[in-house]
RNA sequence: GGGCGGUUAGCUCAGUUGGCUAGAGCGUAUCUUUGACGUAGAUAAGGUCAGAGGUUCGAAUCCUCUACCGCCCACCA
């Protein structure tokens, strides 16, 4: 390969790509003297197509991997794939809709198949889309989420939990969907504000007591009013004290209700007496519970009123229910009167369907003692979160935990191992034979349960699934994923895995937040505002999306996608490229390409400072996630000090060793971070071997400290007559003339070379005229101009001077301060001593050149 | 109602044991047809670190309060 003017990266990556997987370089070392270091990949669904927050997750676990992997660990990215269980059952049930079919046509097995094909027609989009991305996981050990691993250790964890009696069947009000016919957990419902009404019902007393001859209740939704088994009031509310007990009739319907004392009425609220309809709101059903009352289900399955509402209701959908209600209540003339309310209501995440709670048989996990455990563990500091505050959060949610329905009413998932018998609905037993819709065990006969497992019970075991063909690489070394899955993955991860193992599933925790749009809106399908990660690789390469995804973006918080970030990002890529061909460019018409790498010059010894520091840098900001920081920290180092001032120098000097030397470390350097440009440059240059990827993390290089800070002096005067050149009328460049100076005097031509002065003639000081710079520790350098010039620049002077006042004031205001000179730390104040006395010395030259000008 | 973030340059944001002159990218201004790069180089302008109070020799950073923005959980008859 040949260094082109620019580098295109669509040109390289997939070559790139595909040279280090047929390597193997993806596999795990297993060298024993090494660290495990492993990261499970959160699977992205196995039939969708990454959006841009896989491309942060990518970014971040890739940088971590490779890392890891330079710093000669045994590391393990383990790629997944999820067959993402509701999501792909919501697709799939619209693709069935559109050929005009429900999944009610076929059986469960059947539809499982149908699914199944269906998924794997559309798999391996996602995987070519993290090829794309760079991610440097491991293949082979690509786990799907139905694999029979997963099914196999899933169903010794059920048996497990049942066993132990932490699994239970109940009923208990769940939140439904009736169109997907399919229950959820209560983090999967989402909330909504929306306009209602409240509307006041009288229920006329059965025997009028103290004259009250009715109670008025309050509801938003009177069609439930059928299911009402009782009528609630404070038991502090003296309005009502004395009807505690009495009954009440029911509105259209031969029923009597008690009136009954519970706190859950609030006497502030409307009227102060609250209907209580067990069997359809999750407050009533448990005073309910409380209170034994009966649970009348008058709304079903699909959604519509059951035989129980009456035969003048039954089979009406709920809105018209609700009209029917109300107008018969307003005939009966019960109806008292409505008011307009804001309350929020449940809705499907999906199709917008607002939930019903209804009364449903489910399997249930006793959480209890599972989230005590994890909350020990968390307690006790046994993972690390970042950011640290998401671990407070997490222990108060694991504290608040109910009990977990585990069952979904979907096809698509893992079928849940019960059985049940046939003679008696009570009569569960555990059994794997799910492939069996009826099996015989002990002479009975037992049918299967239809239901699936919830995604999150799979998903929650996932690290140690993942990790058993090497279970010395459980715990896993980092959980790194979005903030939002730390209730239903993160916690449940931890509570099962303490479970199933006694270990924490990871010692560390990286949540990053959600990469919002430029504007700082959340990307949504329907705002039509969102970024596919795999056009901006197609733009700008898989190197920019990273580094530009991860720049200024900090653990935890949701932050905006900036496209400048990811052209910057491009440009670096570019830079590097341009870095590379030049000193490719030198090495190849060296008459001496080979040597000992060794610093011969003060910028020599500076780069090789500033390098060494730059990796010690990384590693010690990779340590602590702070990502944005490191990738400042190699683009500073790449840009501002390499390719500035180094290689400018180096024009000149040509030192052929270390200049190969170098470039590699950075290349290695960078390569977590922008894997493809720097891979496809060492194998672009001629005398690099192997692969970048399997290199080891560089060492550090030689220098003489003296000698760096000679260079960072003569970068003050360099800077210090550019900034001249710049300001002075006419901006053109003068001859830098000098005497007694040994650090100018010895880099004459290095001056000359930065700045494009004209000369740097060695005078007299009795010949010294000019415009004298005030550079400390330099006294003697003049620009040679013109007489005119040098007196517009004294204007320009007196402000400086006065400036550098004002400095010398602050300092000298610390050092005044008798309490900053006792408690301040002594090296501190020695530091602003000296400043004070370069500064006051500067300022002595400043006002002799004034009197001269 | 409970909790968590955020408020720093025109824009998007960094800034973690409190300590040099508060940084980056983009944008802006001026200059540069330097044979690595114009996806570039050089120089520069731009900040009462949301507001008020406190702790400290010293606060963007710690504490208290206030305002505004965002998110999460619970509840909403």
């Amino acid at each position: 390969m040949k260094f082109s003017k620019a580098y295109e990266p669509d040109q390289y990556e997939p070559e790139i790509y595909a040279l280090w997987e047929k390597s193997g370089a993806f596999k795990p070392t297993e060298n024993k003297n090494a660290e495990n270091y492993t990261i499970v990949m959160p699977p992205p669904n196995a039939n969708g197509n990454l959006h841009i927050g896989h491309g942060l997750t990518i970014a971040l676990e890739d940088i971590l991997t490779r890392y890891h992997r330079l710093k000669g660990d045994n590391t393990w990215y383990i790629p997944g794939a999820d067959h993402a269980g509701f999501e792909t059952w919501v697709v799939y049930e619209r693709k069935l809709e559109s050929e005009g079919k429900t999944r009610f046509d076929y059986g469960r097995d059947e539809l499982y198949d149908q699914v199944w094909n269906f998924v794997h027609e559309q798999r391996g989009n996602m995987e070519l889309q993290l090829r794309a991305l760079g991610a440097s996981c491991d293949w082979d050990s690509l786990t799907f989420t139905l694999d029979q691993k997963v099914v196999d250790t899933v169903y010794n964890t059920f048996e497990k939990l049942w066993k132990q009696g932490l699994i239970y069947r109940g009923v208990k009000l769940v939140n439904f969907c009736t169109k997907h016919q399919t229950a959820f957990a209560d983090i999967e419902v989402t909330h909504k504000d929306e306009k209602g009404k409240l509307w006041q019902i009288a229920y006329p007393l059965v025997k009028p007591k103290d004259g009250i001859e009715e109670i008025i209740v309050s509801t938003t939704r009177p069609e439930t009013l059928l299911g009402d088994t009782a009528v609630a009031v404070n038991p502090e509310d003296n309005r009502y004290k004395n009807i505690i007990g009495q009954k009440v009739k029911l509105p259209l319907t031969d029923r009597e209700i008690e009136i009954i004392a519970d706190e859950h009425a609030d006497p502030e609220y409307g009227t102060g007496v609250v209907k209580i309809t067990p069997a359809h709101d999750p407050n009533d059903y448990e005073v309910g519970e409380r209170h034994n009352l009966d649970m009348i289900t008058v709304i079903g399955f699909d959604g519509k009123m059951t035989a129980e509402a009456g035969a003048n209701y039954e089979g009406l959908t709920t809105a018209d229910a609700r009209q029917k209600v109300l107008s018969d209540l307003e005939t009966q003339g019960l109806l008292r009167g409505e008011e307009p309310i804001v309350h929020s209501v449940g809705h499907c995440y999906k199709c917008d369907t607002v939930i019903e709670p209804l009364l449903k048989e489910q399997w249930f996990v006793n959480v209890e003692p599972l989230a005590r455990d994890a909350i020990n563990a968390l307690e006790a500091n046994r993972i690390k979160f970042h950011p640290d505050n998401k671990k407070r959060v997490l222990i108060n949610y694991l504290k608040n935990l109910k009990d977990w329905n585990i069952s979904r009413q979907i096809p698509w998932g893992i079928p849940i191992p019960a059985f049940v018998n046939v003679d008696d609905p009570t009569d569960w037993i555990f059994d794997k034979r799910v492939d069996q819709t009826e099996i015989e065990k002990g002479g009975k006969t037992y049918r299967r349960d239809e239901d699936t497992f919830d995604t999150w019970f799979s998903s929650g075991q996932w690290p140690y699934i993942t990790t058993s063909d090497r279970k010395q690489h459980y715990p896993t070394s980092v959980m790194e994923t979005g903030a939002d899955l730390l209730f239903q993955w993160v916690g449940r991860m931890i509570m099962l895995g303490l479970y199933n193992t006694g270990e924490v599933p990871f010692k560390d925790v990286y949540m990053h937040g959600m990469v919002l749009d430029e504007k700082g809106q959340k990307m949504s399908k329907s705002k039509g505002n969102v970024i596919n990660p795999i056009e901006i690789v197609a733009q700008y390469g898989s190197d920019a999306l990273r580094l530009g995804l991860i720049a200024s973006r900090s653990a935890g918080v949701n932050q905006a996608f900036s496209s400048s970030k990811v052209i910057a990002s491009r440009n670096l890529c570019n830079k590097l490229w341009n870095i590379s061909r030049l000193i490719q460019d030198m090495v190849d018409k060296a008459e001496k390409p080979n040597g000992e790498a060794e610093a011969t010059s003060n910028g020599e010894d500076w780069i090789c400072r500033e390098i060494n520091k730059t990796n010690k840098e990384i590693q010690k900001l990779l340590a602590k996630y702070r990502f944005a920081e490191a990738g400042d920290a190699i683009y500073d180092l790449i840009w501002n000090k390499y390719a500035d001032w180094f290689l400018e120098g180096e024009k000149l000097w040509k030192n052929i060793p270390l200049l190969k030397t170098t470039l590699e470390q950075i290349l290695i350097m960078l390569h977590p971070f922008a894997p493809f440009v720097t891979e496809t440059i060492w194998q672009t240059l001629s005398w690099t071997e192997g692969m970048c990827i399997t290199q080891k993390w560089p060492s550090e290089l030689k220098f003489s400290a003296t000698k760096a800070a000679k260079f960072e002096e003569l970068m003050i005067i360099v800077t210090n007559i550019r900034s001249h050149f710049q300001s002075l009328p006419g901006a053109s460049s003068y001859p830098v003339a000098f005497y007694d100076d040994k650090l100018v005097y010895d880099n004459q031509l290095l001056i000359q070379h930065y700045t494009k002065a004209p000369g740097i003639p060695e005078i007299k000081p009795e010949d010294a005229n000019g415009l004298h710079l005030a550079i400390a520790g330099h006294p003697n350098i003049y620009l040679e101009i013109p007489a005119d010039i040098h007196a517009k620049y004294k204007a320009n002077l007196e402000e400086r001077i006065l400036s550098l006042g004002k400095e010398i004031d602050v300092l000298e205001t610390r050092l005044r301060n008798p309490n900053y000179v006792k408690k301040a730390p002594k090296e501190l104040v020695d530091e602003t001593k000296q400043q004070l006395e370069t500064k006051q010395h500067l300022l002595e030259d400043m006002k002799a050149e004034f009197e001269l000008v």
